[in-house]
DNA sequence: CCCGACCGACCGACTGGTCGGTATGATGAA
DNA sequence: TTCATCATACCGACCAGTCGGTCGGTCGGG
C-alpha cells in the first residue's frame, strides 16, 4: 500500500516546486507554507532554516540524477558507450523534466558565497563520472591520452550550457535533438572517429 | 591631462568590486555607497534602481569583452586561427581579472527571473561570435558541416564551466594552462585535425 | 503526564528607495 | 559689477515593506 510521505518529504516536494519557479532569493518561506499543508513553525521544526532546505532539495535531486546515470552506465561495459549513454540519460532526464533542470542548473549559482561550495561539490560529482570513463577508454586504448580532468569539466560545461540554452529558450524542442551533436563533437574531440549513429 | 572619472562611472567601478565579491542580493546599495564618495541620494540620482546599476555593470563589462575579443580577431583572416584566438583572448583576459571572471560568468544566472533575458543575451552574444567563424570556417572548406548553432553554444558552456571551475579551485593556475587542452579539444570536436601547438 | 509534532501570530533586522534640503555655477537683467 | 534665478548634482536621515526566524501554546498518542 502506498504510505503517504513523511512530512519531510511533503516539504522537500513543496520546496522543489516554489524554488525551481522562482529562484532562492525571489521564494518566500511562507510561500513554501502555503504550498504544504503544514504551518511555518511545522516546517521549521523540519528544517532549521531556508538555506538548508534549499540544500536538502538540491542534493535530493542530484542524487536521483546521479542514480540515474549510475544505473543506465552499468549496463555497459564499453567506456565509450557508458559516455554516450550517459549523455543520453542526462539529456532525456533533465529534457523531461524542465522543473528539475531548471532548479539544478540554474539556482546553484549565484546566491552568496556561502553557495560556492555545493555548486563545485556538485558539478564535480558529475565530473569524475565522466572523468572516471574517460581515463578507462583511454586505458582501454579507445581514445588517445588527454587531460581527463579538463576534458570532463569541459564535458559537463557543454552539456549544461545547451540545456541552459533550451531552458531560456526553448530550443532545440525537444533537447533530445541535441544528443547526435553533443555525442558527435565531444567524442570526436576526445578522438573517437565519428562513426554512422542512429537515433536513439 | 588625466580628467577624473565622471560620478556614473566612479560609482560603477565600487559597484563592480562590491556585487563581484558579495554577489547581487548580498550587496546592500549601502555598501556601493560607501565604497564612493558620494551619498546614496548622489548614487541614485545617476542609477534609478539597485536592478539598472547591476545591469549597468555587467554590459560595461560585457561590452570591455567583446572587444578586445573582436580586435584580436581583427588581425586574423583564417576562421579556424579566429577560433583560436578567441579562445586564448578570453581565457587571458578572464584569467587576468578574477573579479571581472566572477561577475561575468557567476552573477548573470539565477538572480530571479527578471535576470534570464540578460543571462541568454550575454551569451548568445559569445556563442554567435563562435558561430561565425564555425560557418565561416565550413564555407572555407577547413572543417566539415555541422550544427554550427548547437556547437558555438557547446563551445560556450566548455569554456564557460573550465573558468568556473578555476574561480572556485584555482585549477589549473594559471588558468590559461588550459588553452592548449581546450584548443585540441573543441577543434578536434568540429573536425580539425590535431596539429602540433606551441604554446603561447 | 510527557513528548514529539505542529500551529500561527508576531518580531525585528535589513534594505531599497525617497525627499526636503543644500552647494555650486551658469545665465542674464539691471 | 552685482544680484536674483534656476538647474544640476549631491546629501543623508528617514520610511515602509518584506521576510527569515521565533516562541508560547496546542494536541494526540503512548
Amino acid at each position: 500500500m502506498k504510505t503517504r510521505p513523511t512530512a519531510r518529504d511533503r516539504i522537500m516536494e513543496a520546496a522543489e516546486v516554489v524554488f525551481a519557479e522562482k529562484g532562492y532569493h525571489d521564494t518566500a518561506m511562507d510561500e513554501i507554507v502555503r504550498r504544504t499543508d503544514m504551518s511555518k513553525g511545522g516546517l521549521y521544526f523540519h528544517f532549521p532554516s531556508k538555506e538548508r532546505l534549499f540544500f536538502a532539495v538540491m542534493d535530493h535531486l542530484g542524487n536521483r540524477l546521479a542514480e540515474r546515470i549510475n544505473a543506465s552506465i552499468a549496463q555497459e561495459s564499453d567506456a565509450i558507450a557508458r559516455l554516450e549513454i550517459a549523455l543520453t540519460t542526462v539529456l532525456e532526464s533533465l529534457g523531461k523534466r524542465r522543473r528539475l533542470a531548471k532548479l539544478l542548473l540554474l539556482q546553484g549559482y549565484s546566491m552568496g558565497n556561502a553557495f560556492e561550495k555545493r555548486r563545485i561539490e556538485t558539478y564535480s560529482r558529475f565530473a569524475s563520472l565522466i572523468k572516471d570513463n574517460l581515463d578507462l577508454a583511454v586505458e582501454e586504448g579507445s581514445i588517445p591520452p588527454i587531460d581527463t580532468e579538463i576534458v570532463s569539466h569541459l564535458w559537463v560545461g557543454a552539456v549544461n550550457e545547451v540545456l541552459i540554452r533550451w531552458l531560456y529558450t526553448g530550443k532545440p524542442a525537444p533537447v533530445k535533438e541535441a544528443l547526435p551533436v553533443l555525442k558527435k563533437i565531444l567524442l570526436r574531440g576526445v578522438g573517437v572517429e565519428a562513426k554512422v549513429s542512429i537515433g536513439g
